[in-house]
RNA sequence: GCAGGGGUGGUCGAGUGGUUAAUGGCACCGGGCUGUAAACCCGGCGGGUUCACACCCUACGUAGGUUCGAAUCCUACCCCCUGCA
């Protein structure tokens, strides 16, 4: 390509927050372009979850093949450097085949280690994990503080005791490597060449229209029975403690199956967490590098059309 | 109609004479984020001027009053809830 002058294909990628229609615009744009789309959200990679996780039925994606979505056993877990590194690999096919790959989903720290690869790390040793988790559940959030204190002292003066995500993460680290995490930072392997090629659109609807449309989707999810795939999912041995029914809508519903709130507050709460969570994603794209904006809903067809537009220089 | 209880900032709810623009929760807004990220964490939050210390204005149902000072006490009125009629 480089050698005929010609500008190298781009990765399309388009994110933003949730119910923002960014799978009818991915749709759309993989229709125009002969593209495919390539997951970028961290609930849709599992499969058996379905109501609440707002997935494009096969039936729905008209023709347009979907590649990392439905594809991890519910009750496992999958990471974000797992995604980037499969994700490089399935677009590289895509490309192979003389598509378009077009990144669709809302998870930034996905998109990030794509395009800044994490440091080399051991996948998750679940057994240490759950050791850290009833470590804190028994003793607290400031005993795992206080552990890495004496273990990564760096670390742990960079984070609040009460951010234990990170404080077990830094620990899980250090614990499986010997070595620590602020001593790791630093090593970041050189990104992707495709990381360069990307376009990267983030649509942005009215926040209140957005919300609305939030709380519809929450509703609706209710009415089409998750209450009961919850159950099943549950009775089939997922762990409630698993990514997969961590995720909205799940998550309130299985504090409701074991009796610790009420249904109607379980739907109030999905909608809040859902509503907070489509802010946290615009905080995110706000300050992710070389984002295009696009104002509006993305099954909007004069939505579509202007991205259609920006991307001229697609048509074959 | 009588007897009790109550009306507080977007909302729920503390406060019963003096750092009270008013504790706290929620909503909402903003920010952070290096392998659980739909996770986890932090901040702001009556209005106006100011880069800022600061200043001004408006606020605890309404209207008056007592007091150096009132969301807090008194009076009248309006509204809500409960019990008796």
């Amino acid at each position: 390509m480089s050698d005929t002058g010609h500008k190298a294909r781009p990765v399309v990628a388009v994110v933003g927050p949730t119910a923002s229609g960014k799978s009818e615009l991915g749709i759309a744009l993989a229709l125009r372009f002969q593209g495919e789309v390539v997951n970028c959200d961290s609930v849709q990679v599992y499969r058996e979850i379905e109501i609440a996780t707002a997935k494009v039925p096969p039936a729905e994606r008209r023709g347009v093949p979907h590649h990392l979505i439905d594809f991890v056993p519910p009750g496992t877990g999958y990471t974000a450097g797992e995604w980037a590194r499969d994700a490089t690999r399935v677009i590289t096919d895509i490309e192979s085949r003389g598509r378009l790959a077009i990144l669709v989903g809302g998870t930034g720290l996905y998109l990030r280690a794509l395009r800044e690869p994490f440091f080399e790390s051991p996948p998750t040793d679940t057994g240490l994990r759950s050791r850290l988790v009833s470590l804190r559940e028994r003793r607290g959030a400031e005993h795992l503080h206080a552990l890495l204190r004496r273990l990564d002292p760096e670390t742990a003066a960079r984070l609040s005791a009460r951010d234990w995500s990170r404080v077990q993460r830094a620990l899980e680290v250090r614990l499986q490597t010997g070595k620590t995490l602020s001593a790791q930072r630093a090593a970041r392997p050189a990104p992707p060449a495709l990381a360069a090629r990307l376009r990267l659109f983030c649509l942005n609807p009215p926040r209140a229209e957005l919300y609305a449309r939030i709380d519809a989707r929450a509703e609706s999810h209710f009415r089409a029975g998750l209450v009961e795939e919850v159950r099943a999912l549950l009775a089939r041995g997922v762990p409630e403690g698993s990514s997969a029914l961590g995720a909205h809508g799940y998550r309130r519903v299985v504090e409701y199956l074991r009796g610790k709130r009420t249904l109607e507050s379980a739907v109030e709460q999905t909608k809040l967490d859902v509503r907070h969570y489509a802010k946290r994603q615009l905080t995110w794209f706000r300050r992710e590098p070389g984002v295009e904006w696009v104002e509006g809903f993305g099954d909007d067809p004069r939505v579509q059309g202007r991205v259609v537009a920006l991307n001229s220089d697609l048509e074959l």
